[in-house]
DNA sequence: GCCAACGTTGGC
DNA sequence: GCCAACGTTGGC
């Protein structure tokens, strides 16, 4: 059981739009970093993520949300009218890969970058380490209960 | 295989 | 809107 943090943002696909999606489940696609399709690719079925929103006025955690199916190759990429698509992709050699993550529980407040960074056990966090630009990186067990802690949830 | 140039990310 | 940090590209 692994536990991660996807970055999103909230006015591309926020936590606004996954509450509406169809059994409140998305799939996951359109990273196009290698470090990061590793991370996706290294993900179980069962595994939780916290649900970051970045680029915005106030970036945070919002939600825990589920991974419900393991990577499976992103299409986006085979189509040349999205904004993901890459020609290097193709369904027969498929570059990049997506999950579909179900919504668990939206936080009650977000927790806020500066209240994590505030946070002397959140110090070792990918999130937190200076020019960190993942979109998609693994979380501690320890970071995840302290943060649920500070959540005042206990998904673990 | 090096590395400069460029584009993107994302907090502030 | 600024800018630092980083990944990617492409010429050599």
């Amino acid at each position: 059981m692994n536990y991660w943090l996807l970055k999103t943002e909230p006015e591309t696909f926020g936590i606004e739009h996954l509450k509406k999606s169809p059994k409140q489940t998305t799939p996951w696609e359109g990273v196009r970093n290698y470090q990061a399709r590793n991370f996706i690719r290294e993900m179980a079925e069962g595994d939780l993520a916290f649900f970051y929103h970045s680029s915005c006025k106030v970036p945070g955690i919002v939600a825990i949300v589920e991974v419900v199916k393991k990577a499976y190759p992103d299409a986006t990429a085979f189509d040349p009218d999205s904004s993901y698509y890459d020609s290097k992709s193709t369904p027969e050699k498929p570059r990049w890969s997506r999950v579909d993550v179900k919504l668990v529980e939206p936080l009650k407040e977000i927790i806020t970058l500066t209240e994590l960074r505030e946070r002397t056990k959140l110090k070792e966090m990918v999130l937190l380490k200076p020019g960190n630009r993942l979109s998609v990186m693994p979380v501690t067990k320890g970071q995840w209960s302290e943060i649920c802690k500070m959540a005042g949830t206990e998904i673990q």
